[in-house]
DNA sequence: CTTCTGACA
DNA sequence: TGTCAGGA
């Protein structure tokens, strides 16, 4: 088990400036997305934004809808759909024991 | 590291 | 509107 790790996807141990690096964007902008309410990574004792690998992944998809033309708004609405949307998938996987429909 | 304000494309 | 830049 090599020192007994919980789960690496959520709480990632990421500060922002390297977040912002693995994403390639300014450490103001996740300030920014945070803001607007795209994400909300944990936040330390001290107040310091703990960035997960889910956050990381999150961010890249705030970039992709940029791209797309969407403006935080709708991209906030995008990832809550998402989300969402996710959880319901799963939901169903659970109800669907061994069905596979694909 | 945090937050805010300012200016620019 | 979103991003970059500076200062406290």
């Amino acid at each position: 088990m090599t020192t007994s790790s919980g789960p690496d996807r959520h709480r990632g141990v990421y500060g922002i400036s390297v977040a912002a690096d693995l994403v390639g964007m300014g450490v103001q902008n996740l300030r920014a997305y945070e803001a607007r309410g795209l994400l909300e990574p944990d936040r330390t004792e001290g107040g310091t934004r703990r960035y997960s690998a889910d956050d990381l992944d999150r961010l890249r998809r705030i970039g992709d809808l940029l791209d797309a033309g969407l403006n935080l708004a709708g991209i906030g609405m995008v990832l809550d759909l998402e989300d969402e949307n996710s959880e319901l998938r799963q939901q169903a996987e659970e109800r669907a024991d061994g069905s596979t429909p694909d």
